[in-house]
DNA sequence: GACCCTAGCTAAACCGGTTTATCTCCGGCT
DNA sequence: AGCCGGAGATAAACCGGTTTAGCTAGGGTC
């Protein structure tokens, strides 16, 4: 009724259970035709290896770990992790160890404690801080990693990036050609690393542009457009964040007439069926495929390959409805 | 350098491993004083247990299992798994291993070998389909389990579920009130059990309801609906199994130059940002406190309780701009 | 023929826990 | 005094693998 044991097909082989290991790893030390023999026993008995077994004895714990620091609630409307999730799993053969915690402390705690337990062979790190204790920490507990969506390079860490200082640019100069001058942002979480990237291509390409904060709910983005519409000197575009904001805020511009695009351009940062459907001008990045990516790196360096970067195409900016030429004047 | 051991702890302590494990693990066979002098040691030594080791003696693995059978690329727009996984994850201090694969087969086949290799405590079985194997399988692994979203009860399972007959009843009924006779429905998978219960319940509230068949996507909504609208006499309503497909028939509506609600009322099940944005009458759920829930459940049954059925709260209907007055004549 | 080497295998230790059998000591009862 | 019982602890087996040390038989070399 049990699962055959390594010790069945040993008896089974009449062979004994080292024996049985090197055979059905393909290690030297036992002839051909033993090894077939193992191998055809195994087969027929349906033999499944236990993980957890082998990760004891310091071998793969098939999992890599992946911890989210969010507030449970706001996760479900942020497709962007589910399709980065979604891609990971395309490449990965093993599973995916999941977990969400409310704080930075709690996801250092966990990451050791995975290592220190075999539950992962890996982990990826999202959500990049400015100076993240992860960046030291990985190496130092000797625990392959690799980061997704930072911007470049992490001291020995992997890293799978995506260009968001250029794509910033793009999207500035996108505006500008139309012949936008007072361009406005709302900004995702000031701590995040590419929040960080994206302002200091704001603020190089953009004279006098006002940023406003948001933490990429529909409310914060509500809120930062009524601002930004409520001023003395009002901006003619602006460009958000996410996608969840950049709704709120085209909302909030029809609540007050405020006309899109010829009175207002909006433009959102990761496109979705939000904006497919809201008809906003995005910039659009492949999530699922850089998931994919991220997963493949990850692979490589738990298999050993030296830590590298590798650069997500550059988001490309899919221009819908939402943004037109500045009105005159 | 290395994280401390159970042994390293009956070292320091000067007891034998067996009287930690008692002591750690609260259980009687050992004196309070030695108790608390093995807790004081394994605290000050930062001693964590490895789950590894521990789920190799048949112990508890820590982690809880859920797999999804789909086309990986479709799964990032379903927000509303996101939402459940979220959910979930608020109600458990454990991890959540998640896997998606392409076939119910490779879906038994993980499931069998999580609980052979002690990799989960439990699993969450989701898409339950009209005759499902796993409602037998889990039983015969004695395989902690609980069916999300199924209709009902299932053989030994335990079961979180919400009544879509009644649901699909109290929005055919809402309809009704607003003069509408002419009812259609755009299905969701043939094979799921929900999609079965909800076409007995259109089927026995609304005489000659036109059914098409979906899959959820975008692309299959809008076709569904563009066959609806060619036909001869259209419905006037039609009640959609996701809001994917619902958005999407809004648009193909609005291209066709059939105004909503006027001429067509709309109706989306499940609630996402997606229908709020779009103005769309839908069915809402609380998807998140539905994981909590289910969590709650796999968390009770793991930890010996009797299988229960938990009915969730019966959705209810959110009126927006896409249902309105039948049209008359 | 003595010696060494190696392929092929076994037995046993090990990973880090849990669990069971056993052993000792002490107090209470008759 | 002798016996029993239970508390408190230990040693050892066990979970299912991997890995290492050691044994044996056969072949090559001098």
């Amino acid at each position: 009724m049990k699962r055959p044991t390594i010790k069945d097909i040993a008896a089974a082989a009449g062979v004994s259970k080292g024996a049985v290991s090197l055979a059905l790893n393909g290690r030297s030390g036992v002839s051909e035709s033993t090894r077939s023999r193992v191998l055809g026993v195994a087969s027929s008995l349906g033999y499944r290896p236990s993980v957890t077994a082998r990760a004891l004895s310091s071998a793969s714990a098939d999992a890599v770990g992946l911890v989210l620091v969010r507030p449970p609630r706001a996760l479900g409307d942020e497709a962007f992790f589910f399709q980065l999730i979604a891609g990971m799993q395309s490449e990965m053969s093993c599973a995916l160890l999941l977990q969400v915690v409310s704080s930075r402390e709690e996801e250092i705690e966990l990451y050791q404690r995975w290592w220190a337990e075999h539950r992962v062979d890996g982990v990826f790190l999202v959500d990049l801080l400015v100076s993240d204790p992860r960046v030291e920490l990985m190496p130092s507990l000797g625990m392959p990693a690799v980061v997704v969506g930072g911007a470049g390079h992490h001291g020995e860490l992997a890293s799978v990036w995506a260009d968001d200082y250029a794509a910033m640019t793009s999207v500035v100069e996108h505006l500008k050609a139309l012949g936008h001058r007072r361009i406005a942002r709302v900004a995702g979480l000031a701590s995040l690393l590419h929040t960080v990237r994206r302002d200091s291509a704001f603020a190089s390409s953009v004279v006098d542009g006002v940023v406003v904060a948001g933490d990429y709910t529909a409310e914060s983005g509500a809120r930062a457009t009524r601002e930004l519409l409520g001023m003395a000197e009002p901006p003619t575009a602006i460009v958000y964040d996410n996608d969840v904001m950049a709704v709120a805020g085209a909302e909030v511009a029809a609540d007050l007439g405020v006309s899109v695009p010829s009175e207002l351009s909006i433009v959102a940062w990761d496109d979705s069926v939000l904006c497919q459907h809201g008809r906003l001008t995005a910039l659009s990045r492949d999530t699922f495929a850089f998931g994919a990516r991220a997963a493949r790196a990850l692979v490589a360096v738990i298999g050993g390959a030296s830590p590298t970067d590798v650069e997500d195409v550059l988001p490309e900016l899919v221009v819908r409805g939402s943004s037109g030429p500045a009105p005159v004047g």
